[in-house]
Formats: structure tokens, C-alpha cells, sequence
RNA sequence: UGGGCGAUCGACUAAUGGUAGGUCAAGUGCCUUUGGAGCACUCAGUCCAGGUUCGAAUCCUGGUCGCCCAGCCA
């Protein structure tokens, strides 16, 4: 048996119990000649987060391996939360993602058949409207470990019940005052049997069918129904969901309609990061992010902002697969595959982040030329491009060390490197102001290096990028760590919050980069490698007379590690 | 405490009674005009105790541990 399979998409699928239960489905017609259909069912009461984009993945990944069909439905049957800025933003979300549904659907357009359905459970003696208020409907419904009690209401004549539902249904009730519940079993061990509410009173108006309704369904008594409505044949959902299956099944069985299966998996998490919902808002309404797009937010919007792109989320998604365990991904295993992706594709760049000026004492004075560089060593296609040189120069200034520490390859006094595509060039003094920190570094180039070797064959063991300073661009550069500092987020201590974990570096903001002038021209989807250093794109906010350059990752950095492992703190 | 679900390298995950494998991370070496990338190698796991079987991660029994459920949220 393979390890894994291909979903025909190129990826690595992780080969899981979706994929085989629908293959099983497949086998034994368990939906006659139907299709595999899914759908993604969101809310739209805020925007998706990378864990939406796992179950995007799932639902539309595997019924197109299936040759099925997909829809995008929302599932907006609480009006109080919903948002019509929310639909817009998860359908441009998918569509990021790369995904494409066979249809738009709308729990909200299934309320009119939803409303008959719960007529027919009256009629049937399956439901009843309850005048308890809330609070007593949850004294009334026990405990884990107590059974529930039965309503004083629960046994309404028929007819009472259908004018009672009929008059909630015109408005004749204030909010609260009534609730339409099936009736199941007060005394089962699943509380979500213990006679459900289907239905609750409601003045508020609807993002889509306004003020027509003031009788809203629940969740579950919307969702197998509007899947059934759908003719969805595998309605995958979070663990946390298995509970309703019973339920799910019982209207689906007592409304006699087409038999949509639910099926659980779990949830992802990520180290460092947070998702939930709620605690996302916070963060944005107190501020202490930019927004939903902050590049720092898990949100795909964010993420996106950032940098991250699709494709890498999709290998992310078919590489953990979906299991019914409840486990913590490394962010490293979503950041691998983000690395993986930009390595093959982003076009190379020179950027000095933190400048120190290098200057050439034995190169003339008023000479330019221009070194060919190539735009991707993974991808001799990209081509090549030419960058000015010059005789004053700029260097990152965590590549010059006065006194270099063991292992330490760059550049220090006497010392020769290479610069990129240019010259060797050999560091011989150093200029320093009335305080003592540095200022320049002058040295001098071999011109028979031109191009980045020596005639005689000489070595040198590092190549460092650089960009002369008469033509370098200026930009602002935003570097991103991760929101939080520890692996995970609700690991505080007592009387603490999840805030005291966000880390107050998460983002760091260099105004004085000197960036290759080829970088002027960047578009906002350009994804750039600056060499040596991490993989940026260009920010919104960026205007032609201020660039403004997000880090998506850094490079993974060897030296940084040899660095940490000797204990030696980075000097000047 | 009732019910549901689950437990495989540090992390994710495969093996569907027949060689415990892959990816990430970590480490070592090679290579390198990015201390990037790449290549090779290494480290490392079946929750526990019994049982069935020629053979158990897989089946059975009993434990242990973890997650979910007491919204008129989804």
C-alpha cells in the first residue's frame, strides 16, 4: 500500500479516512448514481483563518478527486452576528485559495422549506412550541450526569401548537418569549437530544432577507437539512460537531429526505498561533494588531498580506492530511512549505536591511558598471538582470565585524569575500566617529575578480549582497515574528491572559533599507527573495515615494545557530 | 460524575492481522558565487496490563491519559 497518494493535483496527500470513505462510498453506490458532493459551510461572521483553509482543502479537494461537486454555502441563520462584508471577503478567500464552487448557496434561502419542514414535525406530534423562558429551558434540561425534566408545555395539543408557531412566525411574540423544540428524549445522556430548540424568536434584520423573518432555525436545524436540500453526500465537519450527528440524523430521518451523511475530523491547530474566532476580534478591536489583515494574523487575508500564497497552503493542507485526533502542527511544517514554494519561485533581489557603507578606495571614483545577476539560480528560465556598481557601496552591517568571532566567514579587517556577481573585495580600515561606532568600512577589489572569480583561482568562503549606495532606493521594511512567544498561546499563568503571550517584537520596522533599484518597479503580487536574507513582498500601503516591503520568512540561517550553540552575542 | 471521540518518533501522519514507513524539526557530512537551496546519512515511535493468533499498532478485555458536550451561537 502506498504511503501516499496523489490527488492529481501534484501534491503529496497524506492518504486519510475521508478519502476512504468515499472511495468505499464509491464502490458500493451508497448514493446510487450520485456524485460525491461537499460543500464548505461557513458563517459569515468573520473572516477565514488558516484552519478554514484545511477544511476548504478537504471539502473541495475531495470531491474533485472524486469527480464531484462542491458548493459554497453560508450558513447564516443567526442574523445578530452575520455580515454581508463577510460573505465577500470568504468567497475572495477561496476563490485565493484556488478554489472554485459549483454553487453559491445560502442557508437563509432554505428558511421558507425550513419552515414547512417544522410544520411537519408539528403535524407530527415531533415538535412543540415551548413558553419556558431560557433560563428555565436549562434548568429543565439537567445536567452531564442528571437526567433532563419534561416542559409543562411539552405535550400541547397539535392545533395549539401549529397557531402558536404560526403567530411566532407573524411577529405577535417578543424575543425570547417562545422557542419552537423538537421533541425527542429529555432524559438522553446526549444533551443535544434532550429536545433541541429548532427554532427562536428573532427581531432582527437579516443580511439578506431583511426583515422578513423573525423566527430564525438553529444550527441543527438547518444544516442536515440544507445539506439534504443539496443532495451533499459526505458534510465534513470539526470534532466538536459529533454530538449532533444523532441529532443530524433524526430530522434527516423524520423529515424523510435525501440522506447527506455527516462526517467529523479535527480541527487544526498550529503552534504559536491562535484561532479562534473570538479572541481574533479582540485583538483586533483593542488594537493590538492593524486589523483582519495584519500580516501577523493567522487570517487568510492576513497570511496573504504577508505573503504566504496558495499554492504553498495547499502542499501545507495535503501534507497533514485529517485524522480524529486532536494534535498541534508546527508552524514550521506550514512555514516549510512556504519556504519550499517561494524558493522555487520568488525572482532573487539585493537588499541591505541595516546599512553600513563599504567603500572601494582603489576603484575609480566616477565609475558605473553593471554586473549581470541572475534572477533565479532554481530557475535558469527567470533570466538575468543587470546591477550598478559603484565605488561607495552598502553592506548589511551583520556582515562586518572589527573583532570576528570564531566561525565568522564575512568580512573583518584583512579579510577577502566575495561580493555577489561583483568583485572579491578585501576590508583594510575602518572610520569611526567621536563616539566610537562605526561608521565606514574601506577596502579595496581585486579587478580581475570581476564577476565573482578570481583568474588564479583563489577562494573565498563567503559571498555576501550588497547595493551601491548612489543608486540603491530607499524603503521601509516590516519584519515578522510570530504573534506569540510561546508554542501555545493559552499557556499562561495564573490570573494571566493569552495577551501576556503576544510577543511586543512581533513586528519590527526598519526605515533605512537600501534596496537594488529593480526593486522600484515591484508590483503588490511580486514575491521576492532578498538574497541571503528572507523571502518579502510588497505591502498596500506602499506609495511610489515610499516602498514599504513585508518579510514573509526569514532564510533559514545556519550562522545564526552556530552563533546561538557558542553563546556569542552579535557584535559590531 | 453521564455520554461521545481519540491515543504510533519532539510535531504531523501512513501501515485496514504479515518488514512500523514518509514529511517537518533536530543532528552529521558533502556541495555551494545566497552560511540559502540541494544531496547523503543519523537520531527517534506503536499509552499501560492481560488475552486471541503461527503472527497484533491493528482484534478482545480491563485500565490510564487527552479532547468535546449542560447557547434561544455556529
Amino acid at each position: 500500500m502506498p504511503p501516499a497518494e496523489s490527488g492529481g493535483d501534484g501534491l503529496r496527500h497524506t492518504a486519510n479516512f475521508l478519502r476512504d470513505i468515499m472511495a468505499e462510498d464509491v464502490r458500493t453506490q451508497k448514493f446510487g448514481d450520485a456524485v460525491i458532493q461537499t460543500r464548505f459551510p461557513p458563517e459569515p461572521n468573520g473572516y477565514l483563518h488558516i484552519g478554514h483553509a484545511k477544511a476548504i482543502f478537504l471539502d473541495f479537494g475531495l470531491a474533485d478527486e472524486f469527480g464531484g461537486k462542491t458548493n459554497l454555502r453560508f450558513d447564516d441563520t443567526n442574523p445578530e452576528k452575520e455580515e454581508t462584508v463577510y460573505v465577500e471577503s470568504i468567497q475572495k478567500d477561496v476563490r485565493w485559495l484556488g478554489f472554485e464552487w459549483e454553487r453559491l448557496c445560502y442557508a437563509s434561502d432554505y428558511f421558507p422549506q425550513l419552515y414547512e419542514w417544522a410544520l411537519q414535525l408539528i403535524r407530527a406530534g415531533y415538535a412543540y412550541v415551548d413558553d419556558l423562558t431560557a433560563e428555565e429551558i436549562r434548568q429543565h434540561r439537567g445536567t452531564l450526569t442528571e437526567p433532563g425534566k419534561d416542559s409543562p408545555y411539552r405535550n400541547r395539543a397539535i392545533h395549539e401548537n401549529l397557531d402558536l408557531f404560526a403567530r411566532m412566525k407573524a411577529g405577535e411574540f417578543p424575543d425570547g418569549s417562545r422557542v419552537l423544540r423538537a421533541k425527542i428524549d429529555m432524559t438522553s445522556p446526549n444533551l443535544n437530544m434532550r429536545d433541541p430548540v429548532m427554532y427562536r424568536i428573532l427581531h432582527a434584520t437579516h443580511h439578506r432577507t431583511g426583515d422578513e423573518w423573525c423566527i430564525y432555525p438553529m444550527y441543527d436545524f438547518a444544516h442536515g437539512q440544507s445539506d439534504s436540500i443539496e443532495h451533499v453526500t459526505h458534510s465534513m465537519c470539526t470534532l466538536e460537531f459529533a454530538d449532533h450527528q444523532p441529532l443530524y440524523r433524526w430530522y434527516i430521518e423524520q423529515l424523510g429526505i435525501f440522506p447527506s451523511q455527516q462526517i467529523e475530523f479535527d480541527r487544526l491547530n498550529l503552534t504559536y498561533t491562535l484561532l479562534s474566532k473570538r479572541k481574533l476580534l479582540q485583538l483586533v478591536q483593542e488594537k493590538r494588531v492593524s486589523g483582519w489583515d495584519d500580516p501577523r494574523m493567522p487570517t487568510l487575508s492576513g497570511i496573504r498580506r504577508r505573503g504566504f500564497t496558495p499554492e504553498a497552503i495547499r502542499a501545507f493542507c495535503a501534507a497533514i492530511g485529517a485524522t480524529r485526533t486532536n494534535g498541534i502542527t508546527d508552524i514550521e511544517m506550514l512555514e516549510h512549505f512556504q519556504r519550499d514554494d517561494l524558493n522555487r519561485r520568488a525572482r532573487r533581489a539585493m537588499a541591505v536591511l541595516r546599512p553600513l557603507k563599504l567603500v572601494i578606495e582603489n576603484y575609480p571614483n566616477d565609475q558605473v558598471e553593471y554586473v549581470e545577476v541572475q534572477n533565479n539560480p532554481e530557475d535558469p528560465s527567470a533570466g538575468t538582470r543587470r546591477v550598478p556598481f559603484s565605488r561607495e557601496l552598502y553592506i548589511e552591517q551583520d556582515d562586518f565585524r572589527e573583532v570576528p568571532p570564531p566561525k565568522y566567514y564575512r568580512l573583518s579587517p584583512g579579510k577577502e569575500v566575495r561580493l555577489r556577481a561583483a568583485y572579491f573585495v578585501t576590508a583594510q580600515s575602518i572610520v569611526k566617529d567621536a563616539d566610537g561606532s562605526l561608521i565606514e568600512v574601506h577596502g579595496t577589489y581585486d579587478p580581475a575578480s570581476r564577476g565573482g572569480n578570481s583568474p588564479d583561482g583563489r577562494k573565498v568562503k563567503s559571498t555576501m549582497h550588497w547595493v551601491s549606495a548612489s543608486h540603491a532606493i530607499s524603503a521601509e521594511i516590516r519584519l515578522y515574528n510570530r504573534l506569540f512567544t510561546r508554542p501555545d498561546p493559552y499557556d499562561f499563568p495564573e490570573g494571566g491572559d493569552i495577551f501576556d503571550n503576544l510577543d511586543p517584537h512581533s513586528l519590527e520596522i526598519l526605515s533605512g533599507a537600501k534596496l537594488e533599484p529593480s526593486l522600484a518597479h515591484a508590483l503588490l503580487d511580486d514575491r521576492y527573495q532578498f538574497e541571503r536574507v528572507g523571502y518579502f513582498c510588497l505591502d498596500a500601503d506602499s506609495t511610489p515615494g515610499h516602498l514599504v516591503f513585508n518579510r514573509t520568512l526569514a532564510l533559514k540561517d545556519t550562522w545564526a545557530k552556530i552563533e546561538k550553540k557558542t553563546g556569542k552575542e552579535p557584535g559590531t
